[in-house]
DNA sequence: CCACTTAATCGTAATATTACAATAAATAAA
DNA sequence: TTTATTTATTGTAATATTACGATTAAGTGG
């Protein structure tokens, strides 16, 4: 046990999922919100930005490439990381797709 | 360590991933499919519906409770549990918010 | 009261996640 | 080439999550 049962599931609902898991920690909130905020790419003064070690923060960087929410671009020494703001407009109409399904009066 | 450092997030950081964190599994995401589409109550049956022993549907379902997605209403020997329609409401703002904070134009 | 039904809780095993020190890899600068 | 600088990877400890069997709790019907 301690494993997701994945097969059970359509793939919709284990895409959604696997969607929020990620957005589920808030250090990979803080980032997404550090780099829209500043309209660019950063690089590694998201190590110094938020608190966490740097390889704490590659870590949660790797999650958020997976899932297509960002991108990196090797910049010299440094690596910039991008919104993919394909993936975001995709991964925003799943989501709102999702949390629009609400029917208006539930019953209890 | 294997513990989140929550204080050096702000409120609403911790707040977007904890609501996200819930609906990061897909056992949560099926429950939620299954209420919404009946547009009514649900009891007992998302336990044959869903193919997951009863313990852990009943896990899943605190969880969904613990953030304020459903409300569980008993009746009779049957609990019948909805979307609490205000919460789901906030948690969609919340959400969309968030989503919609993306700058048109990522810079790589 | 006694069986039955339904859901929650407890205990626990298997696995996953989070965080970081140590190290490696890769480029830049001297 | 050597030395920084920056990021990724590896290894690992602490904790969390997932799933379920066993049990408990609470109501229903006989």
């Amino acid at each position: 046990m301690g494993l997701t049962k994945s097969e059970i599931f359509t793939d919709e609902q284990n895409e959604i999922a696997a969607i929020a898991k990620v957005l589920g920690h808030p250090a990979r909130i803080a980032i997404l919100d550090y780099i829209i905020k500043l309209k660019s790419c950063v690089c590694g003064d998201l190590v110094k930005e938020i608190g966490l070690a740097q390889p704490t923060i590659s870590q949660h960087l790797k999650e958020l490439k997976k899932v297509g929410i960002l991108k990196g671009t090797i910049e010299g020494t440094s690596v910039c990381y991008c919104i993919d703001d394909e993936n975001w407009k995709e991964i925003n109409n799943k989501l709102s797709k999702f949390l629009s399904k609400n029917p208006t009066e539930s019953c209890c």
